[in-house]
DNA sequence: GTCTATATAGTGATAGAC
DNA sequence: GTCTATCACTATATAGAC
């Protein structure tokens, strides 16, 4: 089975990814990302013993890479405003279609928990370092997750065609951001989502 | 095709929701709610032509009952208490599954969309009546929906196994609520999820 | 209203040649 | 490392008998 770093392994993952944001985990399928990639249906089995094993590669990968950039954004901007334009992304809806492939795959919601704590750990340790003082009624990991599922809520609507209250919920969390930041903006980031 | 109060067709709504929270929406195919139910695969199709017309009866089914029974509790409670244990609820997992299935599927994505604007319009109108003195600076809108959005990834997170930072956003927004209402707990409501 | 039988196409996975 | 060929199975959907 061939090594991490292999230009087709990597390609096999980039389609997978692709097609899970375009088409959503059902789409995944041994014949189709073959097809898609260019190469024999085998070869993908080749790489990937098992569809699990796919789905795992392709949130590992991910979560390693998405961690690391998590955490730069998060030391060079005012966390809590970062925290929320982040969750807010669609770019999270690898995320979203992953949390329900966790609902069919025993190993994916095993393997995607740990991640998902791993991330919200970072994140508080972030707001903790920097917020622990403006807020003391309020514990940095409340904080966290109440901005995160606001945004993440407000996003995975969107991508739906729900906006009902959405304009006076991002306006009443920007003047609380505003209140604690100022107005300034995140600092570029060129990565995709 | 039979009419809408068939027992058999209720038989196969049952059988779909049930099959849709025990495995998810994949799990629903002709054949394996034909088997769950006991009949043969066409019967399934003489009721419903597609599988889109499956899972929109589903959705049309729980979205008629749901909405009767949460404009019921919303009046008969603090709204925002009955909100916000409301959309905790394991039994809004079935709106998870939708709301992934809509990733897939745009005739249920378009009947699922339009549902929950109008239970939106239905949470807004009982919080802006009743709540509307209170809070003068956060708009209705704005307060169901930040109330919806942590429950609801509350819930989500706590059916994977995610549970970090939970119990202190739990302990913050029940703390807020009994700023407003007290401790009383919601009067009893017997119904399924 | 319910069934059997079938058409057509897709699925994950394996064996083995090159 | 990549392929062809194949196994055993599933899918949605239709036709037509009872």
């Amino acid at each position: 089975m061939g090594s991490e770093a292999s230009e087709t392994r990597q390609l096999l993952l980039d389609t997978t990814e692709r097609l899970m944001l375009a088409e959503g985990y059902a789409a995944v399928g041994v014949r189709r990302v073959a097809r898609e990639a260019g190469v024999a249906p085998a070869l993908v089995l080749y790489y990937f013993k098992t569809l699990d094993d796919l789905f795992l590669a392709v949130l590992k990968r991910r979560a390693d890479g998405e961690l690391e950039r998590q955490r730069r954004i998060l030391e060079q901007n005012p966390p809590l405003r970062a925290l929320w334009e982040l969750s807010q992304d669609p770019g999270t809806a690898l995320i979203t279609e992953f949390m329900a492939l966790s609902n069919h795959r025993e190993a994916v919601r095993v393997a995607f928990a740990a991640d998902a704590e791993r991330y919200r750990r970072a994140q508080v340790e972030a707001i903790a370092r920097t917020m622990g003082q403006d807020l003391p009624d309020v514990p940095p990991a409340a904080l966290v997750v109440a901005t995160t599922a606001i945004a993440r809520i407000l996003g995975m609507e969107r991508a739906l065609g729900i906006t009902e209250g959405h304009a006076e919920t991002v306006t009443l969390i920007e003047d609380l951001l505003k209140r604690f930041y100022g107005a300034a903006p995140l600092a570029a980031d060129n990565d995709q989502g």
